[in-house]
RNA sequence: GGGCGCUUAGCUCAGUUGGUUCAGAGCACCUCGUUUACACCGAGGGGGUCGGGGGUUCGAAUCCCUCAGCGCCCACCA
């Protein structure tokens, strides 16, 4: 036999795939068949793949496989997201590795650096995935930046401008000062810090009493323009109607009687510095008091810093404490632990700051997306993010959706007017200026006197969009694509974009269609590595994806990681799953060449005990069958690969082949070899979901097939009736085998040897061909009396024997003795539980009856038992 | 500070409405085995008072209360 004994993954899986590619069968096309279809979590297009990428993937792929097999009309749309921030970011940093300034070259040129940068690592990610085996349609690949898909951003953004949702607010934003831009809520990280509460004291005009505050921030106190303390606090009653006088700047500002200010916190005072502090906002614009921002965008000090204009604000922090010691004015620091935003892409530390910025209003919106929820028209798997998701969706807040960034989608909003105070929203300039002309009528206005706004969108206002604009159903929404594929079934993507994300697209899909995006969400965990640790670069636990791949075959991966990966549990990711895949991809190549290996031998009649076996095994295949769909329909992806694993290991390899295996050299008769190879062919289908590459390899080389080409497009079996009869007459068969293999083990007795049973009793068959081939039992017969010297053991209630040496007997009459103290004990306890009435009576009949049942089981094994070692005793 | 969830065998986890073999699976471990698919293997085996305590019930891993430990989400008041 030529075919090698080691599984060799590399070897056939850019086969397979070119393959599949060939035959268009990754491409879909709408026609009369239901849809089933999948919107990809499109990965930044300059991002390699890594663990989650694999794990989210490779659930996706499973599904779509399935559902192909399953004679849907399968669609797995692919693509990539610009990922503004984190892209911009990217190019920025090489730029400046070559000592180039993003501002120095301007909009333009820093556009085709990027375009540059994106050409060249954009995609690679996608050809990642093809090696992970995915089953995407490529010719339906897009980019979150393409022509069509800006246009729908663009003409969204229109829309819901002209429907008052988008608006423009001078607002406290979370201002990045590294990337020079805004962030929205949802990236801002929140960690504690070990800061200082600095008390400082305020000179009251004209007085010699001071007023002391309590502050993290020292160096804002060039922007304070009051303080605030609580109306009903007696300690500053004195202080009511007065001015105090900022230090350093001393500026004069009133005190003002608020009852947002604690009474217990701090000093019980509270600078108040409205530009910067989004509570101290609140109370600038209750007080109307004055607004002074003292930070440039970089979060160095401005002209208002005075002096210390120009440095950098946590150095600032410093010198004004000194500063302040200096004048007196410094009454005592405390250590302070808080949380402080940072920039989830940058890591700066963010300042809030006041600043015109786009939003969209979310209250309406939000309200079908928790509808849809709750109702379980869109279906959270698991269930327990429905309460992080309600919880979050009612309390949602306005989004801020502009950045100050260059790699995105332009904001189409342009500016006119002496100080461009006026704003049209138009999908062009020209468009723009027609619009601009109806509200100033004057005809002579050029697209020269139009400004577009500098700032670009959110890019989760690209993919929010993602499941519509990928058919073209923002910009055509009659189109059939759109009216076919929308909604989609199911979504797999990790729960920490739920909000970013997903809840997004909810949003999105009824705004823009009344209709849900998906039914199903499947969140997955995240990947971890062997400490629980967060896979990261900059801990280097994360494994190289790509070489995972190459060591255990994409098929042995893609196993590993499922193996673990519950949904929404974290999988802490350990390679030695991935090992146990590559190994089940061996052993079912083995299984692969042991049939492969048989010789038809025509001569041969049918063989019976082959027969038996392929009944059972057709029977346990239809059960299977029926558990592994119902984890498929609860999303149990992990228990349905671990359902098909025990199946093909245990039952088919374990069990059936050993049944069937001819003996040496002996051939085997032509009935039982076809049917083998089909029952073969249908593990392959089951299979074929989790290891697509090793799945049709076989398939093709089992050399079967009658119609269908290609396992991919294949079908998945159906159900049948299921023989109940047999299945419980093999347990029995099996437990029966696996007690003469303990005895021949124990009592060392070889396989060549052969042994003889008897039974006493018939009440139950069971497979005794099984039993005689698999454990070499020659002898069998059923005799009145048990034999003097003999080993015993039941299976159930049915009694057996093995005739051995008289040595052995002492141990066996002790073992007995255990039993029957052991039998004895729980009769007992079980005649107890039926003496209660209360249990007899409240009960379920079924329950009663299965203790009545154990308690006369019991029974008969005591007879029997007392019976044998009398008989043993003499 | 508010909310949610978790704790079951050495490890990773199942356990659906409390009651049939419900105390499980895979891996790991131990013993034996090189019988002619596979040692990336086969056969057999050990291992948990279901985090602690209390309660409801005829009956609790499952329901309630409480304590301890861990995790996540939201808000971020000087």
């Amino acid at each position: 036999m030529s075919i090698p004994a080691k599984f060799t993954p590399a070897s056939i899986e850019k086969k397979w795939y070119d393959y599949w590619i060939e035959h268009n069968y990754f491409h879909s096309t709408p026609d009369s068949r239901t849809p089933y279809t999948i919107v990809i979590p499109p990965p930044n297009v300059t991002g390699v793949l890594h663990m989650g990428h694999l794990m989210n993937n490779t659930l996706q792929d499973v599904l779509v496989r399935r559902a192909r097999m399953r004679g849907f009309n399968a669609c797995w749309v692919p693509g990539t997201d610009h990922a503004s921030i984190a892209t911009e970011a990217k190019v920025v940093n090489k730029l400046k590795d070559k000592g180039i300034n993003k501002l120095d070259i301007g909009r333009e040129s820093f556009l085709e650096h990027a375009w540059e940068w994106t050409h060249e690592h954009g995609g690679i990610i996608l050809e990642q995935l093809k090696k992970l085996g995915c089953s995407c349609d490529w010719e339906r690949t897009k980019f979150t930046l393409d022509d069509d898909m800006s246009a729908s951003v663009i003409k969204v953004f229109i829309d819901l401008f002209e429907k008052g949702l988008i608006y423009r607010g001078f607002r406290m934003v979370h201002w990045d000062p590294e990337a020079l831009t805004t962030l929205s809520d949802e990236e801002v990280l929140y960690e504690e810090r070990q800061g200082n509460l600095y008390h400082i004291a305020y000179a009251i005009e004209g007085s010699d009493e001071k007023v002391v505050v309590a502050t993290t921030r020292p160096e804002t106190l060039f922007g304070d323009t009051a303080v605030a303390i609580h109306p009903e606090d007696e300690r500053y009653l004195a202080f009511h109607g007065k001015k105090a006088i900022v230090p350093i700047v001393n500026r004069v500002v009133p005190i003002i009687n608020d009852d947002y200010v604690s009474l217990e916190m701090g000093t019980g005072c509270l600078k108040v510095t409205p530009a910067h502090d989004e509570n101290d906002k609140v109370l600038g614009d209750k007080h109307k008091l004055a607004f002074i921002d003292i930070f440039n965008p970089n979060a160095t000090l401005n002209h208002q810093g005075l002096h210390y204009e120009g440095q950098d604000r946590f150095k600032v922090r410093k010198a004004v404490v000194e500063e302040l010691k200096a004048a007196g004015c410094l009454i005592k620091v405390t250590p302070h632990t808080h949380n402080v935003g940072t920039s989830e892409r940058t890591k700066a530390v963010i300042e809030p700051r006041l600043s015109d910025q786009w939003f969209l209003k979310m209250e309406d919106l939000a309200k079908p997306a928790i509808d849809a929820v709750e109702n379980g028209d869109v279906q959270l798997v698991p269930k327990k993010f429905l309460n992080t998701y309600r919880h979050w969706m009612n309390n949602i807040r306005d989004w801020n959706i502009s950045r100050q960034l260059w790699w995105g989608h332009q904001i189409p909003a342009y500016y006119f007017g002496a100080n461009n105070e006026n704003v049209v929203v138009a999908e062009s300039k020209e468009e723009a200026l027609l619009k601009a002309i109806k509200i100033t009528k004057n005809p002579s206005m050029t697209v020269g006197d139009l400004k577009q706004d500098e700032d670009v969108l959110d890019t989760w206002f690209s993919s929010w969009l993602w499941p519509i604009s990928v058919f073209n159903g923002v910009t055509q929404p009659d189109n059939e694509e759109i009216n076919y594929y929308y909604p989609t079934q199911d979504l797999v993507t990790g729960p920490d974009i739920l909000f970013f994300w997903v809840a997004r697209m909810i949003m999105s899909g009824y705004a823009l269609r009344d209709e849900k995006p998906f039914s199903h969400v499947y969140l997955t965990g995240l990947v971890r590595d062997g400490q629980g640790r967060k896979m990261s670069k900059q801990l280097g636990n994360s494994p190289d994806a790509i070489k995972l791949m190459d060591t255990y075959g994409a098929d042995g991966v893609r196993v590993g990681l499922l193996l673990s990966a519950a949904a929404g549990n974290d999988l802490l990711f350990d390679e030695n799953l991935c090992q146990q895949g590559k190994n089940f991809a061996n052993k079912i190549w083995n299984a692969f060449r042991l049939i492969q290996s048989w010789e038809v031998d025509n001569s041969l009649d049918s063989c019976e005990t082959a027969a038996l076996g392929i009944s059972w095994y057709t029977a346990k295949f239809q059960q299977t069958l029926a558990t592994l769909d119902d984890h498929f329909d609860k999303y149990r992806i992990s228990d349905a690969l671990m359902t098909t694993y025990k199946l093909i290991w245990d039952d088919f390899c374990s069990w059936l082949l050993e049944i069937v295996k001819p003996a040496y050299k002996a051939g085997i008769d032509k009935t039982t070899y076809e049917k083998v190879k089909v029952l073969f062919e249908n593990n392959l289908r089951l299979l074929h979901p989790f290891m697509p590459f090793l799945s049709e390899e076989l398939w093709h080389a089992l050399n079967t097939r009658s119609k269908e080409e290609a396992l991919i497009v294949s079908s998945w079996p159906t159900q049948s009736s299921i023989d109940e009869n047999i299945l419980s007459n093999f347990d029995h068969t099996a437990e029966l085998i696996a007690q003469l293999r303990t005895i021949r083990k124990t009592q060392n007795i070889s396989f060549k040897e052969p042994i003889s049973l008897h039974q006493t009793t018939n009440d139950v068959i069971s497979l005794k061909l099984l039993v005689v081939k698999l454990v070499n039992v020659s002898s069998w017969e059923q005799v009145d009396k048990a034999p003097e010297q003999a080993l015993s053991f039941r299976v159930n209630t049915q009694e057996y024997f093995v005739p051995v040496a008289a040595s052995n007997i002492d141990e066996e009459l002790l073992k007995m003795e255990e039993e029957l103290a052991y039998q004895t004990g729980f009769l007992k306890s079980v005649e107890k539980k039926l003496s209660n009435e209360r249990f007899v009576s409240n009960a379920p009949d079924q329950v009663v009856a299965v203790e009545r049942k154990k308690a006369e089981d019991a029974r008969i094994k005591m007879a029997a038992l007392k019976e044998r070692i009398n008989s043993i005793k003499g």
